[in-house]
DNA sequence: TTACTTATGCAACATTGTTGCGTTTATTTT
DNA sequence: AAAATAAACGCAACAATGTTGCATAAGTAA
């Protein structure tokens, strides 16, 4: 799917710097900062330009936004981003490289218990090290 | 249980300072931030030490470290400091009052499975609205 | 093409995170 | 109890990030 349709399906405005930035997180296979994206972008894209792009983008789950435990943010692309908008997969990212991947979904008996609240944000985020990076390290 | 005695059981010193923060936690129901903790230390304890407070609690699991959607840290009394340091729960929390509940535990079942990576934290987050401040805005 | 709406860049400021260092204080050792 | 040691503290300073307002530029619709 092309970065272009994937904005206009969002009624977001199609700019060169939108592409840019989509098209950059849609090859990335990891978690982008804000301050990633400063230094790819640099003299290129405003600051605060990429800081609206990522809560718009994020707001309409093209993008779709982790905190880890520092409460850092960062933003992946998001692969459901069209069809089911409300499914949610938590996920797992490598403190080193950042990868992210996404584990299975909770299971339905405790999404039944956790629904009887009400609930706006669920927010699940695994780290650690990945085999890869733990193999580079010995 | 004092929290004189919890400081130290964790190898930390026992000052004012110390017991004032641990007290004002060990009485709250809800997370504090740090900004929470500076307005009400004001002028009496310094930024930058409780920072350092809130740092080396919650790494020695005195304080629960929590963090929320938008990357805001917080952090609430632990009431399992003492006995099972390994046992993990996520946790709700109102965004209106800040109020914190513990959750049941995930399936042993599902934990299984995500013990098969790497694991150095497991952040769980559900946000919302609790019943008493729906009401309240009703 | 014009009118309308959204996106952008820039400035400015707030909040929070972070480190270094000299001083003070709690704890341990003598 | 006094001296030695190690930890905690306050202050200064700076980095990173979040946030808003506003004038200008650019995309979209009529």
């Amino acid at each position: 799917m092309e970065a272009s349709v994937i904005l206009k399906m969002n009624a977001c405005r199609v700019t060169q710097h939108r592409l840019d930035v989509l098209n950059y997180f849609m090859q990335s296979k990891i978690a982008l900062t804000q301050g990633d994206l400063e230094d790819k972008f640099k003299n290129k894209i405003d600051r605060v330009s990429l800081y609206r792009m990522l809560h718009s983008f994020s707001e309409k789950k093209i993008l779709c936004k982790l905190v880890d435990s520092k409460g850092t943010l960062s933003y992946v692309f998001d692969k459901h981003s069209l069809d089911n908008k409300d499914h949610f997969h938590p996920h797992y990212k490598c403190k080193s490289c950042n990868d992210v991947i996404e584990l299975p979904e909770l299971p339905e008996s405790y999404m039944k218990q956790l629904k009887k609240l009400n609930i706006d944000e669920l927010n699940i985020l695994v780290e650690g090290t990945c085999d890869e990076c733990q193999n580079k390290n010995e």
